[in-house]
DNA sequence: CGTCTTTGACCCGCGC
DNA sequence: GCGCGGGTCAAAGACG
């Protein structure tokens, strides 16, 4: 929508005007028609022309005097025009400044949170091999049972958050300990493209780091999750007659999307293996494994905090389990615990649990021979996990601000971006908001709705939220799939009610702004900064998955 | 010319 | 100790 331009002015506030003018150039027109006609003689009827004339020049008069006036109207209204988009523009920047305030705020709560109740079950390590010190660890037989624990449990995937280069109060509370930060490198100032060194793979136990399992239907190489890979190996592996490749991550710090204030958290993983599925080859089996030391974008954000969830939930879990909850006559064949709502049967053979079976059959959480405590999400099964009555939490409220559970779900979601993980094939796995979800029909590459109309594996999607927000409050009004039948004041009305009315909506919308704004010049385009958002229609908002198909 | 992929060699842990 | 399999390294080639 153009504002400001002459005719839009003339369309909108002018019209009078133009009709104005109109009538006044066909006055005049009549009035010289007479003279060209009478070629200097005196009119047959002398006195009525005179007076005709007089008439004429009165009607001039007016005309000239209401255009002047219809001219100060314009002006006003085109004062006022400029008046209304100034207070839009500030209204605009307080609105997001608002949002960005409040999603930072909930975010360090739910951060500090997160490390207060970490503390406290002292089960996740913080930094890389360096365990924090236990006060509690005096007692010795506390102390042997969890060093044990923290060598089984100690992850990779730890959380670290941090913000990009600027010294922000929120920057101290964000960081996890005083002996973490010496960790940190400071790649982002020596610019290098980071590598696990041999001192940080030292200090990890290889053979004791958390492994995220995804298995999805996927037609091409590798999952798009938005982070960048290089291949460094290839192996077939025993008993698959597709090659296992290995990927290391390569993000790191020469990635340019740096806004000041925008936090970012460096989870997810370094080693990142691919491996088609045996049995069916449609399925792409991906394991996740290690730590980034760095900041990562929005768009890798999403299986990052996702895969950091799913190994938070293996650890406390395997950590928080209690044993000893079932009856001691159903525990002699399984033993079950409830973490968080997920539903968790360990086999029970007095050893050591291999696998750790869950009640919802997308997850799963398995110890693999040389002791890597994996946790499998399965995304090949067309079951939503927020659909199942029975189901756990995990799928469908696990992930929302409003069931925040500070165990399970560790992590602020600030990335709304869009990945399609796949090619356009029905039933294909899309990143949204920072939750997985299934596209249960085939895309549609012209429609950017077909993000919304995905069958949706975590938190509700923003444009479903504001549908059924539309449907509670007006059934006739659909936006912006009809659009076109619909006049865009009403939905833009409604859209302005919903985001006034629902705070959450106005943080996930503010967050998806900065994702597509910050984050949409992260690939190709990177000349366009902030401003390069300004000028984006509604529909460029929300753009079609499809377009996000290249990121790796 | 720089970056990325390929691929054979090598290392290492585990089981027998 | 030996073999096997998983994982990594690094040189060579491909590619833009």
């Amino acid at each position: 929508m153009e504002f400001g331009s002459e005719r839009s002015d003339s369309d909108h506030g002018g019209g009078e005007v133009k009709d104005e003018k109109r009538s006044d150039e066909t006055a005049v027109i009549i009035k010289e028609t007479p003279m060209s006609n009478s070629k200097g003689t005196i009119p047959e009827d002398g006195p009525s022309a005179i007076t005709n004339r007089k008439e004429e020049g009165d009607e001039l008069e007016k005309a000239k005097a209401k255009m002047s006036e219809v001219r100060e109207e314009n002006q006003r209204l085109k004062m006022c025009l400029s008046r209304v988009m100034n207070d839009y523009r500030t209204l605009q920047m307080q609105i997001h400044n608002i949002t960005q305030q409040e999603t930072q705020n909930s975010f360090d709560k739910e951060n500090n949170n997160l490390q207060e109740i970490i503390k406290e079950s002292e089960l996740v390590s913080l930094s890389l091999g360096n365990f924090p010190s236990n006060p509690r660890n005096d007692e010795k037989a506390k102390k042997q049972v969890k060093e044990k624990e923290y060598e089984d449990l100690s992850l990779g995937l730890d959380y670290k958050f941090e913000t990009s280069k600027s010294a922000s109060t929120s920057e101290h509370l964000l960081k996890p300990s005083p002996e973490n930060s010496s960790e940190v490198p400071k790649e982002e100032e020596g610019g290098e493209t980071w590598k696990p060194s041999k001192d940080e793979v030292s200090q990890e136990n290889p053979a004791k780091k958390t492994r995220v399992c995804v298995r999805a239907r996927c037609d091409t190489p590798t999952l798009n999750d938005g982070c960048q890979w290089r291949k460094y190996g290839q192996k077939i592996s025993k008993g698959n007659p597709c090659p296992r490749a290995y990927y290391r991550c390569t993000v790191a710090p020469s990635c340019p999307v740096r806004k000041q204030n925008n936090l970012h958290y460096s989870i997810t993983c370094y080693i990142f293996q691919v491996q088609r599925c045996a049995q069916d080859m449609s399925i792409l089996i991906t394991t996740y494994e290690g730590t980034h030391n760095h900041s990562l974008p929005l768009s890798a954000t999403a299986m990052a905090s996702t895969t950091s969830a799913a190994a938070s939930m293996l650890l406390t879990g395997s950590s928080t389990s209690h044993y000893s909850s079932m009856p001691p006559s159903s525990a002699t064949t399984t033993t079950s615990s409830d973490l968080h709502g997920l539903n968790l049967h360990f086999p029970n053979d007095g050893s050591k649990p291999k696998q750790l079976y869950l009640s919802h059959p997308a997850l799963s959480i398995s110890s693999s021979s040389q002791s890597h405590p994996t946790v499998t999400l399965d995304l090949t099964s067309n079951i939503p996990l927020s659909s199942s009555s029975s189901a756990p939490n995990f799928g469908g409220r696990l992930f929302t601000s409003s069931n925040y559970n500070p165990i399970t779900r560790p992590l602020l979601y600030p990335s709304s971006t869009s990945l399609n993980f796949t090619s356009s094939e029905s039933n294909a796995l899309s990143w949204s908001n920072g939750f997985l979800s299934y596209n249960a029909q085939p895309y549609s590459n012209n429609n950017n709705r077909n993000i919304l109309s995905n069958i949706n594996l975590g938190r509700q999607p923003m444009e479903n939220m504001y549908h059924s927000y539309i449907q509670r409050n007006n059934n006739n009004v659909s936006f912006p799939q009809q659009e076109a039948q619909h006049s865009m004041p009403d939905t833009i009305a409604a859209a302005t009610k919903f985001i006034i009315a629902d705070p959450s909506f106005q943080s996930s919308l503010a967050a998806a702004l900065t994702s597509i704004i910050g984050t949409g010049n992260t690939q190709g385009n990177q000349s366009g900064g902030e401003d390069s958002g300004k000028n984006k229609k509604w529909g460029d908002l929300f753009p079609s998955s499809s377009s996000r198909d290249n990121n790796n």
